[in-house]
DNA sequence: CTTTCAGCCTGACGGC
DNA sequence: TGCCGTCAGGCTGAAA
């Protein structure tokens, strides 16, 4: 499941390989999508440099001559790059081929993921909130957003208008490091714990980045899957297991149709 | 306005 | 062995 660390891994692993070269050929062999793969989209890049790439939230965006390229990974997909006689495996949806022999493929199991080209803007990226790596993102922004706000502080942090790129793994690491139990109300947490959990946020995501480099050979001829997983994770998957602070027993609820995994004593 | 929830999809896994 | 139900989860859009 790419979180932001991974799609941000991701766009460093295959930028390299592609930026600056000319798109031969995309083909997809499986347009449906979360959306349907923009019709006609073969045609459209056909011929076009891709100009650079970039990330916002869990989108990677791909700028052409004549618009843009937007990706996102969902749940399962992953972008990996092959020698363009590898053979396709299952759930190999959508292949781009460069100028330079570069062959990028898409996979995807669930076909949660997007894949559309825009010529101006891309509408879903409209109502995002700031980055989390940014100064926009802050314990004041948490604390000025949440006011008088009963939903729980987990759903809260993990609303893209709060802040983009925090997924149920990395928002239940860092509201674990910062003591706050998930289940609280956003609007009973103070300005001073909301500091340190915006603090928390970044550390997680920013060491998840820093670990994913380790990982950017794989996706030449690689599985184009980035290790989230060799993150040593305290509380997220770990429900009824000990405490990584104080041994007891986590607690696993149920927070907006998601598993939240906590420690009942060291998180108030 | 805020909050909740169904639905999209496949693979893994547990129970029988 | 295989069948069935459940779970995983980002995001949207509709309902409450």
């Amino acid at each position: 499941m790419p979180e932001l660390p991974e799609v941000e891994t991701t766009l460093r692993g295959i930028e390299p390989y592609i930026a600056g070269a000319v798109i031969d050929k995309l083909k997809v062999y499986n347009g449906s999508l979360r959306w349907p793969v923009t019709q006609g989209i073969s045609e459209i890049v056909k011929g076009q440099r891709l100009l650079s790439l970039r990330r916002r939230a869990k989108y990677l965006l791909l700028q052409l001559e004549q618009g843009s390229m937007m990706i996102h990974l969902g749940m399962s997909g992953s972008l990996r790059l092959v020698d363009k006689n590898t053979e396709r495996r299952k759930h190999d949806h959508i292949e781009m081929r460069m100028s330079n022999g570069a062959c990028l493929r898409y996979h995807d199991p669930r076909r949660f993921g997007a894949w559309l080209w825009s010529e101006g803007e891309h509408h879903q990226l409209d109502h995002l909130g700031p980055e989390p790596l940014t100064n926009e993102f802050s314990g004041e922004r948490l604390y000025d957003l949440s006011r008088k706000r009963k939903i729980a502080v987990k759903p809260f942090i993990m609303d893209n208008k709060t802040v983009v790129g925090v997924g149920n793994i990395y928002a239940s690491e860092a509201l674990f490091r910062s003591g706050i139990r998930p289940d609280r109300e956003a609007g009973r947490v103070s300005l001073q714990r909301y500091h340190v959990l915006a603090s928390n946020i970044k550390d997680v995501l920013q060491a998840a980045i820093e670990q994913g480099g380790t990982t950017l050979r794989d996706f030449v001829n690689g599985n184009g899957e980035p290790g989230y997983f060799q993150q040593t994770l305290a509380v997220y998957g770990r429900g009824g297991e000990p405490c990584v602070a104080c041994g007891k027993a986590l607690s696993e609820i149920r927070l907006g149709q998601r598993s939240s995994v906590f420690c009942g004593r060291c998180q108030r």
